[in-house]
RNA sequence: GUGAUUGUAGCUCAGCUGGUUAGAGCGCCUGACUGUGACUCAGGAGGUCGCCGGUUCGAACCCGGUCAGUCACCCCA
């Protein structure tokens, strides 16, 4: 007895209609995107594992323990993407994109990172984002934010909020991660078994401990916003004022750090509170050395990364989705005389863009009025054999359950009836 | 990687302190109704109780392992 197979830990399968509901908001990205003159890019599922290493740093988890890595059959060094930043960069950088001035790209698609499944994470997730190369202004930084925060308001969403702050460049930071530690050494007791671990390879992530026995420490904890140089302080409130500018509303906190190597100055989430333990939907900030630290020129850069199952987790938090409006025409066939007829009529509404639904097997009336319900059709043809002596046709309105009866041979009454019904 | 919890029909779940033919509701199929879908009635299909092993005269139930779901930690979208 084999036994059966399934999809792979922490992956699923979108079905409809929930495959339905996700190509449209897809759709709607794409069109935001480009909106702001963002311009799509699609890279491999995989690179060389040495990108994601150099990339992202070597010392974030992602890198140590959650990478999907294998050796080809040319003893090659591969892995799954488990980011886009990287990939997107590399891909820019061998097109020799940067030397022709700024470039603007989003990209919708899947990541992979061996994780423990829970709720809101995946060894799937997919992810929509974009990448503004070229700008060091802090209007880059604010057209990144405004368009993740207009994905968020133009659905609706009132439970999400826009948390900010700036972790400076390598100068301040440095500065900054020194006053950190001085402070945190001599509480270094009273800290958590994770905190006490953290404290000396990234003592950032203190600061966003969950554990209560940090919370103390955390509190009274030197802040990076007092240790910004003169031009990232500049930086970060030009940001907020442009921000106010355009109404778009953020609690500045200083506790967000991000998970990866590569940001600098500004950083952003926004977050809500129907995601479980993990309240990030979008993430994302300034890597203004990352083009560098790959290869390339000094090219600044910001972006956001956006939880695409998370986004979904948001709105269905928000209230049940209205049932999409029933639509398309159920062809209705009585005995395989009408069905071959009826074949012709349908192949001539769909060539007009109309939804047909069939039945093929050899089902009476009532079943195939079943069938109509299922599939949300908004109308049905009926033939059979009264109609085929006849040459006529019923057409029928399922919500109103009014029946028409038409020339069978009139194609062009039948589409402009069924038009008017909306189907 | 760590911990908790769950796994019986397509779905939601019953199944007494282990006892022999494993149930319900919904859904599905067929018919009552040569051809009109939300009702009613009558039938029917569908399960090796996640999988493997152990204890026992006997296991859906007890024990071990394993796989998967869910939730949390770590971390992140």
């Amino acid at each position: 007895m084999p036994s059966p197979i399934l999809a792979p830990r922490g992956t699923y399968d979108l079905l409809p209609p929930a495959s339905t509901l996700r190509a449209s908001l897809e759709a709607r990205m794409r069109v935001l995107a480009q909106g702001y003159g963002y311009g799509e890019i699609r890279t491999p599922i995989f690179e060389a594992t040495e990108l994601f290493e150099r990339g992202v740093g070597e010392g974030t988890d992602i890198v140590e323990k959650e990478m999907y890595t294998f050796v080809d059959k040319g003893e090659r060094r591969m892995t799954l993407r488990p980011e886009f930043t990287a990939p997107v960069v590399r891909a820019a950088l061998e097109h020799k994109l940067f030397s022709v001035g700024p470039q603007r790209f989003f990209y919708i698609g899947p990541i992979f990172r061996y994780e423990r499944p829970q709720k809101g994470r995946y060894r799937q997730p997919h992810q929509f984002g974009v990448e503004c190369y070229g700008y060091a202004e802090p209007e880059a930084d604010v057209e990144v934010i405004s368009l993740a925060w207009q994905l968020v308001r133009s659905h609706g969403i009132s439970d999400a909020r826009l948390q900010l702050n700036s972790i400076g460049d390598a100068v301040c930071r440095e500065r900054y991660r020194e006053a950190l530690l001085a402070y945190l050494r001599p509480l270094a007791p009273t800290l958590s078994e994770d905190s006490q671990r953290r404290l000396e390879r990234n003592p950032l992530r203190v600061l966003d401990s969950k554990d209560p026995r940090d919370g103390e420490a955390v509190k009274n904890a030197p802040h990076m916003l007092e240790h910004l140089c003169d031009p990232c302080a500049q930086h970060f409130s030009t940001v907020r004022a442009l921000l106010d500018a355009l109404s778009i509303p953020y609690d500045v906190n200083p506790r967000i750090v991000r998970g990866l190597d590569y940001y600098t100055r500004t950083v952003f989430e926004i977050v809500s509170n129907s995601l479980g333990a993990q309240s990030t939907v979008c993430g994302g900030g300034r890597y203004d050395n990352l083009v560098a630290s790959l290869g390339g020129p000094d090219v600044p850069a910001v972006g956001f990364a956006l939880g695409i199952e998370r986004f979904e987790m948001i709105l269905s938090a928000g209230g049940a989705e209205p049932a999409p409006p029933r639509r398309g025409v159920q062809a209705i066939a009585l005995g395989a005389q009408a069905r071959a007829r009826l074949l012709l009529l349908a192949q001539q509404l769909r060539e007009r863009g109309t939804t047909v639904f069939m039945d093929l097997a050899d089902r009476k009336v009532a079943a195939q009025f079943k069938l109509a319900e299922r599939n949300g059709a908004r109308a049905g043809v009926i033939l059979g054999s009264d109609e085929l002596a006849t040459g006529e046709l019923v057409v029928r309105d399922l919500v109103e359950r009014s029946d028409v009866r038409l020339s069978l041979d009139d194609t062009e009454q039948i589409a402009a009836v069924l038009e008017r019904m909306g189907a």
